[in-house]
RNA sequence: GCCGUGGUGGCGGAAUGGUAGACGCGCAGGACUUAAAAUCCUGUGCCCUUUAAAGGCGUGAGGGUUCGAGUCCCUCCCUCGGCACCA
């Protein structure tokens, strides 16, 4: 660009010239096994995409790096990396369009990234870079892959996948807009494909369990738990009438069986073809075929639009011998308990709604406390309240100890047992593309699936004529003859390789673990490595991670605990988990590139410089808010900014500090170091602005109080701060120096004012001495002599004082 | 639908149950200037009032607890996020 630059309050040289000498004196560079204490700060690493850095980055980045730099500040040994995300399908879709190599896409976009974070000044530790798409990365997710083979937790099963039966392709959820295939339009349908399926579920009351053990925030904590969704209560056998055949339900509530009026099935049980009596086969089929073009969501949601389909067959209540109808109905899913309920339409919401609208029985199991309610208005669900009544054997009680004595009978009876069930299913870990870790397993016609021997991995990606998924499902491997040929590890006979890739979630599962021996070729990493830097301190990372990728990632980090790569003494990868917030665009909007809203760093960067940038991003707010981006902020910011360069540049001598100034100083350090800690970086800007507007005003500055500040500030805007450092005559580096301790004798305010309320209304104010302000007789005393104090006490009767000391003094009166 | 988040001036936001609106933006007035930009100073929740004093109202809506509620409890409304093949 010869576009001519803006001017800046500083010189420009500036910003390249520390990012060379910070290179140069690796001053961010994290030490194995230093003796001082370790802090290791994660931010989620980023997916490179092509359009670079974008502004949600920069203020994820920026929030972990002021954090990194303050603890560097209070001498801790700080690991901060960063490294690529790489493999997944823009990439892919790009390399189709533009009929490039992924590889080489990816090289460009990790090398754009990388210089914009550097411009930012984020003090990554960069001789830990990792690459999710490196062969020496993948290797070691492909060799986790092995080890989960081995244990069992990892098997092949049928699974349906969107397919798009006009393009011939399998389609991601993404690519699926309203039921159509995103590119040509066509109703998309299901696929079943043969797919690697890796058992999470095993791990299901661990990954809950664990959860003690870590500070995350609550609402991470409950979206973990919520995900994996444990429910106790029963599997229940109905026998089908006149027919060899048991239908199991899972329930949570056996103390309603008495009231079970139907049962339904979820479309996809292979039973109901079984079921289904001549006359209905063709109403069912149809509505099979309908169901099978909803999603999930589309089936769940909705909750007085259920719909269902006879299938003319019987059930019979094992606890009383009743018959009642077997429907099916796409609001029950077959991935959920067993993909059949019992329908109890007088305590189940969903079971009353669906009740209504085909016109079956309702009968009521439980008498509510106040016995008013209306049957048939909607269903009674609370069990913690109610007597059971017309429940034979479990009469009385109230549901809750009604459920127990339930599972009681059913299991001596044999007709049902407790058990548990969990909304959390298996992981479908394969998928159809080129651009993934290749799944390292053989087929061999005679030892059935191998996985590839350890000294063969990585499994490279081969090159390839063309990135698009074959016509037949398959992934674009398949087409490459010579490399799916192999041979057998087991027999060493003829065999076929996998060519199914992993989900982008294989490669971010581990990473962190990467960055503490990122060139290791022996191990994933080396154990004594990893004892001295984990747990992560701190993860930073985005709300819409807090499912599905800290879940995968616990997990496998708990499965390599239990097969001791990871040290024993941290059963738990992540201490705590912070969530960072959502940055809209100018309209209020997601940025999007669609939306045209998008605001790009590196403008920003070009014509307000990287702190300035930095120091609004964490100024606009509470670092887990949704906010909107706000052009006019920035300048304010920017104008701090330039404020503090010139007060550094004019109003400081050797002359001492005003008592009063100083006193802010101490008060200033002190907020400061606190906010950062608690990820309070708004207010904490706001403190160091209150500080330059008193510095101005008041005048003069001593050399060694503005060392001070200057220190409070470089977590926020390392140039400006290592800059003025070094035209203070300061030795390089400020990002090496000790965070300042204030002086908590110096931050007492002589004077304070006291709030003076009658009946809790604020009606006068007090300045006075702060050594007074303590005492609760010297502040009433003072207080009642105030003449708008008089004035609402005069004719009243005083009836209590509340006095808090330095406060407020409040008189009640009548 | 389920789960989660949030709702405070013109705007972004601040406030251990204790003076609501810190800080920033915007706006208004003033200083400097031939003028502008930049910078600095003053004011700025709303209503009544010429102004001021004094007062009243005010944190999504409605109730409650409390000497005192933006903050705690209950009911409701709305916003935003996630929902398993986007990452």
């Amino acid at each position: 660009m010869a576009e001519e630059k803006k001017e800046r309050y500083y010189p420009r040289e500036i910003e390249p010239k520390w990012i060379e000498k910070w290179r140069e004196a690796s001053t961010y560079k994290a030490s194995d096994f230093d003796k001082r204490q370790k802090k290791y700060v994660l931010v989620e690493f980023p997916y490179p995409s092509g359009f670079g850095l974008h502004v949600g980055h920069a203020f994820a980045f920026t929030g972990g790096d002021v954090l990194a730099r303050f603890f560097r500040m209070k001498g801790y040994n700080v690991l901060f990396p960063m490294g690529w995300d790489a493999f997944g399908l823009p990439t892919e879709n790009y390399a189709i369009k533009e009929k490039r190599r992924p590889q080489e896409i990816t090289r460009e976009n990790t090398t754009r990234f990388k210089e914009q974070m550097q411009r930012m000044g984020l003090s990554f530790d960069w001789e830990r870079e990792i690459n999710t798409t490196d062969p020496d990365y993948y290797k070691w997710t492909q060799w986790i892959f092995i080890e989960l083979f081995k244990k069992g937790l990892a098997y092949k099963a049928q699974m349906p996948i969107n397919w798009c039966p006009s393009c011939k392709i399998g389609l991601a959820n993404e690519e699926v807009i309203n039921g159509k295939c995103e590119r040509c339009g066509a109703e998309v349908t299901k696929k079943n494909l043969e797919q690697w399926i890796v058992k999470i579920t095993d791990y299901a009351d661990r990954l809950i369990n664990g959860l003690e053990k870590t500070n995350f925030v609550e609402k991470v904590k409950a979206a973990q738990i919520n995900w994996i969704g444990k429910k106790e209560g029963a599997h229940i056998n109905f026998p089908v009438k006149g027919k060899d055949l048991k239908i199991r339900v899972f329930t949570t509530r056996p103390d309603t069986l008495y009231g079970a009026t139907f049962m339904v099935l979820a479309p996809e049980l292979s039973s109901l073809s079984e079921l289904t009596l001549p006359g209905q086969k063709r109403a069912v089929e149809e509505y099979i075929d309908q169901a099978q073009k909803k999603t999930e969501l589309e089936r769940t949601e909705l909750t007085k639009k259920k719909t269902g389909c006879f299938t003319g067959s019987f059930a019979i209540n094992p606890i009383n011998g009743k018959e009642i109808p077997i429907w099916v109905g796409d609001f029950v899913l077959s991935s959920y308990g067993t993909g059949a309920i019992m329908g109890v339409p007088a305590h189940d919401e969903r079971d009353f709604d669906f009740a209504q609208k085909y016109g079956l029985p309702v009968i009521p199991v439980i008498e509510p406390p106040e016995n008013d309610w209306d049957f048939s208005k909607s269903a009674y669900t609370e069990t913690d309240r109610g007597t059971t009544v017309n429940s034979e054997l479990w009469n009385g009680v109230t549901p809750t100890e009604a459920i127990k004595l339930a599972i009681k009978y059913l299991e001596e009876k044999s007709i049902g047992k407790k058990a548990t069930t969990y909304h959390l299913r298996d992981w479908i870990f394969s998928r159809q593309h080129y651009w993934g870790e290749p799944i390292p397993m053989v087929f061999c016609e005679k030892c059935g699936w191998q996985p590839v021997e350890e000294k063969d991995l990585p499994v490279r990606l081969p090159p390839v004529e063309e990135y698009e998924p074959t016509k037949t499902g398959e992934s674009p491997l398949a087409s490459i003859k010579d490399w799916t040929m192999t041979k057998c590890p087991s027999c060493r006979g003829k065999a076929r390789r996998e060519t199914d890739t992993m989900p982008n979630w294989a490669g971010s599962d581990w990473y962190f673990l990467r960055y503490i021996d990122p060139k290791n070729n022996q191990s994933l990493a080396d154990q004594k490595k990893l004892k001295y830097w984990l747990p992560v301190d701190i993860y930073i990372g985005g709300d819409e991670h807090n499912t599905l990728h800290l879940l995968y990632s616990r997990f496998i980090y708990q499965f390599l605990w239990d097969i001791g790569v990871v040290p024993k003494e941290e059963p738990e990868p992540y201490y705590k988990r912070v969530s960072h917030g959502v940055i809209l665009g100018l309209d209020g909007q997601r940025m999007s590139k669609s939306r045209g809203n998008v605001v790009n760093p590196d403008e920003i960067w070009e014509a307000f410089g990287a702190d300035a940038l930095r120091v609004y991003l964490m100024f606009i707010g509470p670092f887990d808010a949704t906010m909107v981006w706000s052009q006019e902020s920035l300048e304010g910011v920017y104008r701090f900014l330039k404020k503090v360069w010139n007060l550094f540049l004019n109003q400081v001598s050797e002359k001492e500090t005003e008592a009063k100034l100083k006193r802010k100083l101490h008060q200033t350090i002190k907020k400061v170091g606190e906010d950062i800690g608690n990820f309070k970086y708004n207010t904490a800007v706001a403190a160091m602005m209150e500080f330059a507007n008193s510095w101005q005003a008041s005048g003069n500055l001593s050399r060694s109080d503005s060392l001070l500040f200057l220190k409070t500030m470089a977590p926020f805007a390392p140039f400006l701060a290592e800059e003025l450092w070094s035209r203070l005559g300061e030795a390089f580096s400020i990002h090496a120096t000790s965070w300042p301790e204030h002086d908590p004798k110096l931050i007492e305010e002589e004077r304070v004012v006291i709030a003076v309320q009658i009946n809790g209304k604020l009606r006068e104010t007090l300045e006075i001495d702060f050594s007074l302000a303590k005492n609760k007789n010297e502040v009433e005393e003072r207080a009642k002599k105030s003449e708008k104090v008089e004035k609402y006490l005069k004719d009243k009767e005083l009836k209590k004082t509340i006095f808090v000391p330095g406060k407020l003094i409040n008189f009640v009166v009548s």
